[in-house]
DNA sequence: TGTACATCAGTGAACGCGCGTTCACTGATGTAC
DNA sequence: TGTACATCAGTGAACGCGCGTTCACTGATGTAC
């Protein structure tokens, strides 16, 4: 049955919430149209009216998450509190609501052009994001924002890869030291 | 048919390496036992003759190659080649032959637990022999052979998942110059 | 403001397809004599 | 060394299942009068 625009909007923005979480915590392979529609409270056969594929779902849903990170970054300008954030054990454990990078490069990376020229995109802004808040001096400030970002996001990655909880404290440790006091590295 | 216990052996091996490098490139929810047969050279029917199931495979897959990294880490000493070789373009598009840590981290972090302890096993012999070829004095050993490894591992993942030739130069380039020269961080 | 009806978002059955896994069958191997 | 036959690794059809996607249908919405 037909709905109002404004309920049909909700849906959209629904689906499309859905889908953030799900991919990030099971990846894009691990989700289907139907979990995606079930966990936005509709049925699977709605979703074409708002997206033309899955593929361009995740494309959509790659940028925003970007886009998301670069505006959180902005806000947020407590360096360290922000590393010892994002380096924690409620942050490995919570993959659905955690740095979108982190849980889908890998995933990305074996997507079609359309969903990593979005995340290419995406990325390149945030880079300047974080560049602009590095202090000055040595190496260009671009360059030192993707190291520590890489570090980060590897460290997280194998943080939740480890089983053992003690390699996962001990990899998070070494990674929040490096990044709060880079003179100990 | 029969065949030889030799032969039989040599088609374990075929599917271990046939799993190895399509799990890499594709994942593994993006490999089929019927992909890992026809790579091997046999049909599929014969995958379960030698493993009792995907998972067991991805399991003995992740261990080994890890294993496999420690084994090449021990023989390349030269730390500054491995850095660029581990940061080159041709690291990023080969993923098949690549490093099996920076190609399946994303994916083991997703997979039951039989599958992650294998990883964290493994992955805790090789921060050991990373560890020793540290220079001393600073921070423990194990911590700057991890945050090295998060940084190499986080560059690889960005790198990968970036469409843009561009940007993907520009993290590699400054992944290399902060893990080559470290003071310049 | 009230009524008539075309529009179109949501529903759920259905499509073809590929998945992991099982199994009856085949026939070379390798053992027992 | 030669023969007879039990073993068991490889084959390919088949299983139930869930996937992405399509579509005829439903009925509230919102427009035209």
């Amino acid at each position: 049955m037909k709905i109002s625009k404004a309920a049909s909007a909700r849906h959209r923005a629904a689906l499309l919430d859905a889908a953030s979480g799900l991919f990030r915590e099971h990846g894009f392979d691990g989700v289907s149209i139907a979990d995606i529609a079930a966990a936005a409270g509709l049925t699977h056969g709605v979703f074409y009216n708002h997206f033309t594929s899955k593929e361009a779902l995740c494309a959509e849903v790659v940028e925003r998450a970007i886009d998301e990170i670069a505006a959180y970054v902005k806000t947020s300008t407590n360096h360290r509190a922000r590393v010892e954030g994002y380096l924690s054990a409620g942050h490995v454990e919570n993959r659905a609501d955690g740095c979108a990078l982190a849980a889908l490069s890998g995933d990305v990376a074996r997507e079609p052009r359309k969903v990593r020229a979005a995340f290419s995109r995406a990325l390149d802004g945030l880079i300047d994001v974080l560049a602009q808040e590095e202090p000055v001096g040595g190496a260009p400030a671009r360059d030192r924002a993707i190291v520590a970002m890489a570090t980060r996001l590897g460290a997280l990655a194998l943080a939740r890869a480890a089983a053992d909880p003690r390699l996962r404290d001990e990899i998070l440790a070494a990674a929040k030291r490096a990044l709060v006091d880079p003179a100990s590295c």
